[in-house]
DNA sequence: AGCACGCCGACT
DNA sequence: GTCGGCGTGCTC
């Protein structure tokens, strides 16, 4: 049927509803200029404004004919892409995330899309020659802006805004736009800018024998000029181009010599578009044999594929799960389906990448947060071109633009950094994965050699399938773990400041085999605690309530939560006693008391605080491989996936910080951890020695660690979670309630509690005052709501909440109040 | 998230 | 009496 509308040609009028890039709860509808009709899509960028003067890139969600009753839409600006670059499953699991984990779907896209690929609004003030007026009609701020307008032909509203030393200038622009003055234009520019390199390129003309000979006399006179001629010459042989920065560096000739030989047009300087991932075409290598128990796990696997969705590969340290992955990896590849392959942030090393690019050649793209914005945006466009088999990459590739996943990999699954938790969406990789498979019609490959108890739960549930490797790959045997208790060496008085005598005499004996040594201890700084001994008095943080640890590489006090520093302190503030005790002890201060110890040792540091810089971890592991250092001091960064073949000695400062953390999760945490630091040990054909100092060496963790009794540790925890009802035998959503006024938060979060009671019941625990009580000077309570896994939907316990929650933010009384939701926390 | 509108302290 | 502090509410 015709449409009877008026203007050309009778065209229909669209609607698009967009997702916008901010936290906020909704969607919004825009209409849609008839010139921008045919180029509309689901997945593709378009240009809204959103309020006054915001510009936005937005996603369309979908396209309309119906208008909305309630408001008059504002037009769309433009559309940005030829092609969608979100695909219709990619908005699937947004909006699952948005629901699972109760964000907005807004926080979804801002966490999924590269920053890159999100437009910058640079707003532009252009002043109009041309318009006569009357400059007696502005006030002095007016002419002020076009004093400047008229110095300078265009101006950022950034500009004006510092030029009058106020923030809000764009009613002043609005006035001046209305007068005719000056002229506003939103330009838009595409952030992701192809990154050029500059090459040299040696004048065809001196190419031929009679003319180069020419030139070399001419230069005769001029050295730094001859030499880089010859640099040139030597770099180019075989065809190849050569860089510009590398030319400089190899002739050692200055910038002013090149440029006098591009002037003379001996040199011609040409730029290129290149890549910003090195890529590096290599020859794949991809022959090698599995062992006998790997091919039998290789056969477990598939066979449990044929039925299940999500399959557990528990494997121990050192067994060869990479090969596995590897072979699985390269069937799915051959179907001609995409595989990902995720991996906790700080396991993506070198080493590793090295590794799987030696079989998989360039098909392989890498994406993890150490990637700059415009490479990240590449990453994401070639995956979008399918031009990648394979990606390799941390918790936010679950996000990248597939198009026919066939296989997911979840190496390390038990990895707590898998959970997002700063910015919401709080979401977990793992579990994203596997929606994200099922989307796809994929499999799900669990890896680890200490599952999480959830991954093992389901296993024996029968959600998941089992396969397992349990014998070290080759001929690396598993270490000896020796346990000491610092009791008694300090009874002994053996022990030396931290370290037991045993410790030591492993070390010593490390260090002069040329053998290398890990030292690992789970906080970072020097003294986590000072302390006045007369007055009892301790510094603390003045936004969060926490002690401040003290960190003698910058000599002064540092809060881990909020990053507020202040000098240390030599007397203390409150009685003026110089009697200051300091308590706790961090890696910092290991190293320095080893190095005071030990004075030959080469030691180095690898925590956040060392490894803050682009390169810096890297840097560290490279020098840690080429026996530049002896022993490395580190947080938890030093367990992970680091594979060191000459550590025959790790020690483990003191498991009691960790075993003691308050936290139902503690147990568990404490074995993988300590069974991941032990198998670090004696890899390849050394025999490794974990010796584990604690204040406690009969507890049943360690026993379970030295025994490596997964089973054990598993059947226990369980009983435990059933009894206190947490995961994963119950489902937890974890409210932090947030306000800067301690009284009204009580009062608040008491309300809460009571609202969700009423429904929940005995389900609802709390509020109690969390570990840390005030961040960044925002008071916190918690109230934990722990739902049985049957009878209850857990979609209508969080359709609940989400009622529970609007109510709140409408009440006046609640007023100042935030509340963050976090679903499995982790 | 920004940015505007709106209500209370230190300045011409 | 005003400038400007940030506290709250809305943005298709």
């Amino acid at each position: 049927m015709l449409e009877f509308n008026e203007g050309a040609g009778g065209r229909q009028t669209f609607f698009v509803e967009v997702i916008l890039p901010l936290s906020i709860p909704k969607t919004y509808t825009y209409r849609v200029p008839h010139t921008l009709n045919e180029s509309l899509a689901i997945g593709k960028r378009v240009i809204v404004q959103f309020g006054k003067s915001r510009i936005y890139t937005a996603i369309i969600l979908k396209i309309t004919e119906e208008p909305p009753l309630l408001y008059e839409a504002k037009y769309i600006i433009e559309v940005l892409d030829d092609e969608a670059i979100v695909n219709a499953r990619q908005l699937q699991v947004w909006q699952w995330i948005a629901e699972y984990y109760m964000c907005y779907i807004g926080e979804v896209m801002q966490a999924a899309l590269p920053a890159a690929l999100k437009l910058a609004s640079e707003t532009r003030i252009i002043l109009l020659q041309e318009a006569g007026y009357d400059k007696s009609l502005l006030n002095d701020k007016e002419f002020l802006i076009i004093e400047a307008l008229e110095l300078q032909p265009e101006l950022k509203i950034s500009d004006i805004a510092n030029l009058l030393g106020q923030k809000t200038v764009f009613p002043l622009l609005k006035g001046l736009f209305e007068k005719g003055v000056i002229h506003i234009s939103e330009e838009i520019s595409d952030r992701y800018k192809p990154r050029k390199k500059a090459y040299i390129l040696l004048n065809p003309l001196y190419l031929e024998a009679e003319n180069r000979k020419a030139l070399f006399q001419v230069l005769e006179r001029a050295p730094k000029q001859l030499d880089a001629l010859l640099a040139y010459i030597k770099l180019s042989k075989d065809g190849r181009e050569v860089l510009k920065s590398v030319l400089l560096e190899e002739s050692g000739c200055g910038a002013s010599a090149l440029k006098t030989l591009l002037d003379k047009e001996i040199f011609v300087q040409e730029d290129k578009v290149v890549s910003r991932l090195t890529t590096g075409e290599q020859e794949a290598d991809n022959t090698y044999e599995l062992s006998d128990p790997q091919k039998k796990a290789f056969t477990e696997i598939e066979k449990q594929f044929a039925s299940r969705d999500v399959v557990l590969l528990h494997g121990i340290t050192s067994s060869g799960k990479t090969q596995l992955y590897i072979k699985l990896i390269e069937e799915a590849v051959l179907k001609g389906r995409q595989v990902l392959y995720l991996l906790p942030e700080i396991a993506l090393t070198a080493q590793m990448i090295e590794r799987l690019r030696r079989y998989f050649g360039s098909k392989i793209g890498i994406y993890h947060s150490r990637f700059s914005d415009n490479e990240r945006a590449e990453v994401w466009n070639k995956v979008l071109k399918n031009e990648y088999d394979i990606v390799l990459g941390a918790r936010s590739s679950v996000f990248l633009p597939f198009s026919n996943l066939g296989l997911i990999i979840v190496d390390e699954e038990h990895e707590a950094s898998y959970k997002q938790f700063d910015p919401a969406p709080r979401y977990h990789a793992r579990d994203t994965a596997i929606y994200l498979a099922r989307v796809h019609k994929a499999k799900v490959l669990l890896g680890s050699a200490t599952p999480s108890l959830e991954s093992y739960y389901n296993v024996q549930t029968d959600k998941y399938g089992l396969a397992e490797l349990v014998e070290r790959f080759g001929a690396s045997k598993l270490p000896q773990i020796e346990v000491v208790s610092i009791t008694d060496e300090t009874n002994k008085k053996t022990i030396q400041s931290n370290f037991t005598s045993v410790l030591l005499a492993e070390i010593k004996l490390a260090l002069e085999n040329k053998e290398q040594v890990i030292l690992f201890q789970n906080r970072r700084g020097y003294t986590p605690i000072l302390l006045c001994r007369t007055c009892g008095y301790l510094p603390k943080c003045i936004n969060c309530d926490v002690s401040l640890t003290y960190h003698k590489s910058s000599g002064k006090l540092h809060c881990h939560y909020c990053g507020y520093k202040q000098e240390t302190i030599a007397r203390c503030p409150a009685c003026g006693s110089t009697h200051i005790e300091q308590k706790g002890f961090g890696t910092e201060k290991i190293e320095e008391d080893l190095q005071f110890i030990i004075p030959e040792a080469r030691i180095a540091r690898m925590d956040l605080d060392t490894t803050r810089s682009k390169n810096s971890f890297q840097k560290l592991i490279a020098d840690f491989e080429d026996a530049k250092i002896d022993v490395l001091v580190g947080t938890q960064m030093v367990a992970k996936g680091l594979d060191f073949g000459n550590v025959t000695v790790i020690g483990i400062i003191s498991a009691d910080s960790m075993l003691n953390y308050p936290d139902f999760r503690a147990y568990e945490r404490s074995f993988q951890m300590l069974s991941q630091v032990a198998g670090r040990a004696g890899r390849r054909d050394k025999i490794g020695k974990v010796i584990i100092q604690t204040y406690n060496p009969s507890h049943r963790v360690i026993e379970q660690v030295i025994k490596n009794d997964f089973e054990g540790l598993f059947n226990r925890e369980v009983a435990e979670r059933k009894t206190f009802l947490y995961p994963p035998l119950y489902r937890l959503i974890r409210l932090d309630i947030k306000h800067k006024d301690p009284m009204l938060l009580s009062d608040i979060a008491y309300r809460l509690s009571i609202d969700l009671k009423s429904t929940l019941g005995k389900r609802v625990l709390g509020p109690e005052e969390p570990m840390v009580s005030r961040i960044r000077n925002y008071y916190i309570k918690t109230i934990y709501i722990k739902v049985e896994r049957n009878g209850i939907s857990i979609a209508k316990v969080k359709n609940f909440l989400a009622d529970v929650l609007s109510a709140m933010e409408t009440n006046k009384l609640n007023k100042g109040a935030f509340v963050q939701v976090d679903v499995d926390p982790y």
